[in-house]
DNA sequence: TGAGTGTTATTACAATATGGAATATTCTCG
DNA sequence: CGAGAATATTCCATATTGTAATAACACTCA
């Protein structure tokens, strides 16, 4: 029923544009999303059938001549209201920022949803109290393989806190 | 044959210590490295499974009475080279630190094995190259969703650099 | 003109990965 | 003494991934 990883939400995001059947949504991802984000074609359609048979989406089948029948996704309200969910929420390591929270901020961009400067203070809350435990592990740290460790995870933080500061700027609400 | 992933790389490194078999190798994992890798029992066996098909590692049965017989895995000359190989090497993505670099950090530590400055900056090197790369792109771009992209990688690179440097202070050659 | 390549469109299958449970004994702590 | 943790490994059911098979047509370049 629940699903923990992003691309199904990637895929949900796809379809709120409107129908698409399965070689529509890898081509659009392909296109639109290639420069942060990778699914093959055969992860994409078993995407989409686990997504069917969650409620997340429904099909039809479009018969073609001479071609095999397109079969072609709609997104259902469960999926449209789980997508949202996931939007508008904070990741929670600093290791999703590159590919899951862009894909909400790509998406917020194209769908032209309201909230975006919602979603990135939302998310240097979260980043900050994670700086804020590291912070304090190091401090409790003699070991200084664990001091370089936590000096990574720190300087990481810390540069991501900052463009997502600089990225209020960049997206600032329509 | 060949292997990508890391993981099997950090088995070898455990086992460069001397031999061990499957459940001491884990204990090991999990008690020394947890703060920056996981990996569960049952990978464990699989993967030193995979690594005596492909030569690395020899096994030998070690009998007890009223105990499942142990199963003693030794690294070979093979699995020895590879290990140096790979931890001389550096990762090809700033992603890649915080586990696979300081996998090799650390064993770099633990094994007392020379050029710890070597290798980082030799991983200097390859991020300094990427960063020089991202800044080219972010410049010929017009979309502002792609600078974005642009400049959390320059972000993220850059802080990543700047601890390398520290590194080479804490793991100052000895 | 025809051979190869690219696009549209989906399914099937094999290989690997991962998590969890099954098994069975011994140690340890209250 | 009994509960539960530790020792030690294997097995199995899914998940995931990559590759190939299929099939029609459009394009292209020699």
């Amino acid at each position: 029923m629940s699903f923990k990883l992003s691309p199904e939400y990637a895929l949900l995001g796809i379809l709120m544009r409107g129908p698409k059947h399965g070689y529509e949504v890898h081509s659009y991802f392909s296109s639109e999303m290639s420069q942060f984000w990778h699914l093959s074609m055969s992860q994409v359609y078993a995407l989409l059938k686990r997504m069917e048979k969650n409620g997340m989406v429904v099909s039809r089948k479009e018969l073609q001549e001479k071609r095999p029948a397109k079969k072609i996704f709609s997104i259902t309200q469960a999926g449209k209201d789980r997508f949202l969910d996931w939007a508008y929420s904070p990741v929670k390591h600093v290791r999703d920022l590159r590919i899951e929270f862009m894909a909400k901020l790509f998406f917020i961009k194209e769908l032209k949803l309201k909230g975006v400067s919602g979603i990135i203070d939302k998310q240097i809350g979260v980043l900050q109290e994670k700086l804020d435990v590291t912070r304090n592990s190091k401090e409790r740290t003699a070991d200084e393989f664990q001091a370089a460790l936590h000096s990574f995870k720190i300087a990481q933080t810390t540069s991501a806190l900052d463009w997502l500061n600089q990225c209020k700027i960049y997206f600032y609400e329509n």
